[in-house]
Parts: C-alpha cells; structure tokens; sequence
DNA sequence: TAATACGTACAGAATTTACTGTACAAAATA
DNA sequence: TATTTTGTACAGTAAATTCTGTACGTATTA
C-alpha cells in the first residue's frame, strides 16, 4: 500500500536523523536507533519486540536501554498482565536535557575539579617551605594560578547545570506557549 | 630532584583528569592528552615536541591537533623566526564552551530539524489528499504531533546556543569577579 | 634551481568498542 | 515443587576507531 510506504520511509528518516543525532549524548548508534524506534512508538515496548523491529540480539536491546536508562531518557513502566519488562521514551524533553547536563557533565566537571583542587593543595604545601629553590616556587605559583582560574571556570559550569536542574534557565530562555 | 618530581606529578595527575573530561566535548583520548599538556605549556608547542612530550608519532599530533582547532580550543600562532607550526591553548574557556555548543549542537539539531521539517512537508501533503484511508490520516497526524514537539524543543536549544554564541547567557549567570 | 624541512594524505596495523550467542539467576506460572 | 520465561553476565567475535610509518606536496633555505 502506497501510503503506509510514504509514513514508514518518513520514520525512518527521521530515526536516522534522532540516531545520528544522539552521539552528542555520548550514545551509541544502535542505542540511537532504539530510541528513534521509541520516540514513534505509541506504546510500551519489549526488549523482543525492539529485538525484532531493528533486527538485533535481545542482548544488544538490554545494554542499550540500560544506557538509555541511565541518562533517564527512558522510562520502565509497569502494564497490568504483562510479564516482560516495557519501556517507553521520556516525553519532556526539556527535563531530558536538563538530566544529560546534571548526570554527565556534573559528574565529569566534580570529578575534574577535585583533581584540581587535590593538585592545589600539594602545590601549595610546597611553596609553603620557606627553602626551596627560587625557580620552583615560580612554577609552582604558575600553575596554581592556572588552575584557579579552571577552578573558577568549573564554578561557572556548575552554576549553569544548577539553573537547569531546578529549571530556572527556562526564566531566562523560555518555553514558547502552545499556540492552542 | 625532589620538587620537581612533586611538580611534575601534580601536573600529570591534572593532565589525566583534563583528559578524561574532554570526552564530554567528542574528543579522542590522545587529543584529550594533547590538551592537558598544552594547558600546562607556558609557550606555544610545535607538532615536534608535542609527539616528543606524548611519545606518540608527529601524524597522531597533526590530527589531534586538528580536531582541536576544528573546536576553537586550540590556536596556532605565529612567532618571528620560527620556520615550524605553533600551537597553544586558546585561554577563554568560556569562549571555548560556547563555541563547542555552537559549532557541534547547533550543526547537529539544524540538520535534525531539518529532517523533521521535510519529513513533515511530507506528512502534510499525505492528509491533504481528502480520500486516503481513516487510519492512515490519524497515523499521520499523531507523527505530524511528535514532530512538531519535537522542533519546537529544537527551537528552544538554539535560543539557548544563541545566549550561548552572544554570550547574554552571562547575564544570567555570571563570571564571578575576580578578587585582586 | 637544488636541497632541505615541514605537515598531512593514505594504507595498513593495533587497539578499542560494539555486537552476538550461550549460559545462568531470578521470577512467574503450572 | 517442577517448569517455563525473562533479563543480563560473560566470553568470544565482528566492526569501527585510533595510531603509525611511508610517501609526497608545499614551502623555505642555500
């Protein structure tokens, strides 16, 4: 039938595009694809029946929904009288957005910072001895300084991720109303 | 020597946090190094020292830093008398941020959306015939729902990447004085 | 103009990442 | 309790990415 040939050939393209997409999350292509299979569905979906829509092992389907999951852009849901496991995608994609920033990036940002800080303290003890040579206190000054400045950038950072997750970002750039 | 050592620890042990970070941006590990070390790096590099400092061959350090310049967070710079290529950190973090979002997000959501829009182009002109089956028209239009959804969260990432790009972003959250 | 030096394209090697199939633990059914 | 079903751990395989060395075009020096 002609018609549901145009419908599928637009999914798809529009799949492809979401998948191809996604790798700015840090996600892999087939767990692109996975959730450009979700993002049409109009239902709860199966690993088996994700296996058999992309035509991939149930073993791929379960690590990329765990990845998926675990940026909360998937959901489990629970059906009365359904055994199997359903997901389905996270429809607010705002908050979806604002969970990437607060999942990833706080994480890396914290984890980066605390090296820094860690490294400062060293620095700092060192120069701390009034007898050490001239020419290390100056490097050691250097890269001190270096790394206030990092450190304060990281601040910055962490300050917008604070304004998406309690959602005041959206203050200052708005969600543009429904036209009803 | 005992405070070098101290230094040069400290220094490395950044380097590898710096590195492990800028897998956030989309960049290769040693590309991640390269960076650290050119954070550290008091005077512009040549592609010769930096496979020198990394062990790694003069072709890795030409694309590493290639994919650096390609996201602004790496400059070459000219210096008098100096036959080979200098490389250094571009020191504008913020900048550098800002300009990761807007080359890379916005690249990547204009060609999504793009998609979307075509794909909905598409839709419309399916319900626009007026004797297509029921079924059909009501798949359509629900897809023709999601895209819309769909594009106007697009819409509202670029108003962010513009506050981004025009750097208004800072009005609302601010780099915070510096103390003298 | 000839000779040397520099950076990168390209192809192949090495490493990493992604995918599959089997096996098994946990939970549901009979 | 025995049987079946479901999801995932794990090991091996396939694929993709990253790295290296050679070769070569371009630019600089002699």
């Amino acid at each position: 039938m002609k018609e549901n040939e145009i419908l599928e050939r637009t999914r798809t393209m529009v799949i492809d595009a979401i998948a191809q997409n996604m790798n700015l999350y840090g996600i892999t292509p087939s767990a692109g694809r996975l959730y450009g299979l979700l993002f049409f569905s109009d239902k709860p979906l199966t690993l088996d029946e994700m296996k058999e829509e992309l035509g991939m092992s149930k073993t791929s389907m379960s690590t990329s929904v765990r990845s998926l999951l675990d940026l909360n852009m998937v959901e489990k849901v629970w059906v009365k009288g359904e055994r199997k496991d359903l997901y389905t995608i996270k429809e607010d994609w705002y908050q979806c957005f604002f969970d990437f920033f607060t999942i990833k990036w706080r994480t890396a940002i914290t984890m980066n910072s605390s090296a820094m800080e860690k490294s400062m303290a060293n620095l700092k003890e060192l120069i701390a001895d009034p007898n050490i040579p001239e020419d290390i206190r100056e490097h050691a000054l250097m890269d001190i300084k270096k790394l206030e400045e990092r450190i304060d950038y990281y601040d910055w950072q962490n300050r917008l991720i604070d304004s998406f997750e309690t959602k005041e970002i959206l203050n200052f750039i708005p969600i543009k109303d429904k036209k009803e």
